[in-house]
DNA sequence: TCTATAATGTAATTAAACTACATAAAATGC
DNA sequence: GCATTTTATGTAGTTTAATTACATTATAGA
């Protein structure tokens, strides 16, 4: 019981993004998860403070149902739904002019694009604790071969991190278009990892073909929005979801989350295959040194 | 207990860096105490998920003492120092590089990546005044098409450039080997502009196909070295020196500058061409959306 | 209307945060 | 140098928060 009031009227109430994306999700939900959610659009500042009896009495409903809404929305449970408040909260309004507009200047608009690069990769570092990085490290370890999957724009992501993934010296492919998607899953094996990229995560033949291939028992890596059809099939899931935006100008930096995410998981399992990965970067990394140090 | 309500209400208001603050304060603290504020400066990422027990086990003090440094902090206990940690993290100040090294376990490796691509954006950040943002994209508003040139994993990053450009209605190319470099600079004209991507600028090929092309008058647009020959041979450079590295497991967060130079480029270039490459934009966007809106 | 599934709540469990008190270590006065 | 106060720290217990397991109720489908 705080004096939440004050408060309240200094923070600009829309604008941040996890609010946003429990607008988006509202018609989903459940008619108790939804007067959670309501409740929390309504006093986000309330909200960051607040214990889970707290909201559960505020919006008349029971804990259990707290914490399921919390999963809902992808968070491992209250306290990390707390945790992604605080950090939305971080920026309102002041942050958010990183939309550029028409009647920028080019200097202007750079600096507005980087910033909103920062942000995203910001925005990934507060998301990584509930991310299964150990969970999809230890299926890479023992995998015949992994496959970068990715259409259009996330194709590109995917070919870097195939490129990034072979100098471990595992066997990698790529799958970057509907028909050889199809093809692939086809044939998968359950000792396959498929690392998938889709911004939407909502393409009939790419969901088609993963689920094909999670029942024939491979494991499914998404790099998606954690509530897409996708995420659905996916066996171990990474929330990647783009900002809602409706500025043609803003730029995609969530694809700079995704490469991290998988230099991270690249490197991670770099670490897990101990010895022989670290004797690989080495060798692929002394051929291009070597050739133009000697080619002046 | 009135000292509190205004105390907490800072939070959500992104003030003065807390890590800074807990710096400052070190010398007042008792021994114990001082572990734990020693401990949380070096490992803001974990300390941001830990718990209390956490904490207390990591800096091998009770619990209550890392109560009492909570309030020492001038924090009403341990929630809200996790509170404020969690605001404080969200400023891209306090992210100090460090390198992953071979003992570290998934998660801290996995925190270090997403820690050092953030300051790769941050470094670029400051280094944008020196940047020919105005002059590049002049040239680019009159040119008669643009080629992205990379080889290797730079050409992952002149794709994904590639495939930014062509969506303002640009005619785009790539090239992404030796032999396409020579033989497309053996045609270059003055109206056309070359984008080049490469992390060293010294690949001979590279250097030679750039200095042919400048020669027959084309305009080259550099993102390199600006030491390297191939920042010699440009028009003009923008610095994207890698960082000295002599870590194996340390990430290409240079290529993520890389982009999103890129990304600022085209905006700037969409700025500069109005409304036509606006529509443009709008269109290539509708294109996927509408695809997958109406397939379930 | 009956069954199966989803939605929600109750009660018990576990773990986190915090308090009160005890003890040990410094610092101070005589 | 010893007793006394002050400060620092830990132990054990209490309270509250978060979560799980299971029971109940509602809802949709056959």
């Amino acid at each position: 019981m705080q004096e939440n009031n004050k408060r309240k009227s200094k923070v600009g109430q829309g604008g941040n993004s996890l609010v946003k994306r429990i607008e988006r999700q509202l018609g989903q939900l459940s008619r108790s998860e939804k007067r959670v959610a309501q409740w929390i659009i309504e006093n986000v500042a309330s909200a960051v403070d607040a214990s889970i009896s707290e909201v559960a009495e505020a919006t008349q409903v029971s804990q259990p149902t707290v914490i399921r809404f919390c999963r809902s929305m992808g968070m491992t449970g209250f306290r990390d739904l707390r945790t992604h408040l605080i950090a939305a909260m971080q920026r309102p309004d002041n942050y958010l002019h990183n939309d550029v507009a028409i009647n920028d200047d080019t200097d202007d608009a750079v600096v507005k694009v980087v910033e909103s690069s920062i942000r995203a990769l910001v925005d990934l570092r507060t998301l990584l604790s509930g991310m299964p990085f150990q969970a999809a490290i230890d299926k890479m370890v023992n995998a015949r071969q992994l496959i970068f999957v990715g259409l259009g724009a996330s194709g590109y992501v995917a070919r870097d991190a195939c490129h990034k993934f072979f100098r471990l010296g595992i066997p990698c492919g790529t799958a970057l278009d509907s028909q050889t998607i199809l093809q692939q899953s086809a044939i998968a094996r359950s000792d396959e990892v498929y690392v998938v990229i889709s911004h939407m995560g909502e393409w009939a033949e790419m969901v088609d073909g993963m689920r094909c291939a999670r029942d024939r028992g491979a494991t499914i890596i998404a790099l998606t929005d954690p509530v897409s059809s996708l995420a659905k099939v996916a066996t171990w899931v990474f929330d990647c979801h783009p900002p809602e935006d409706t500025n043609v100008f803003t730029p995609m930096s969530s694809r700079l989350a995704q490469l991290t995410l998988l230099d991270g998981l690249q490197i991670g399992l770099a670490l897990e295959l101990g010895e022989q990965a670290e004797e690989n970067l080495k060798l692929t990394k002394q051929a291009l040194f070597s050739k133009w140090s000697q080619d002046p």
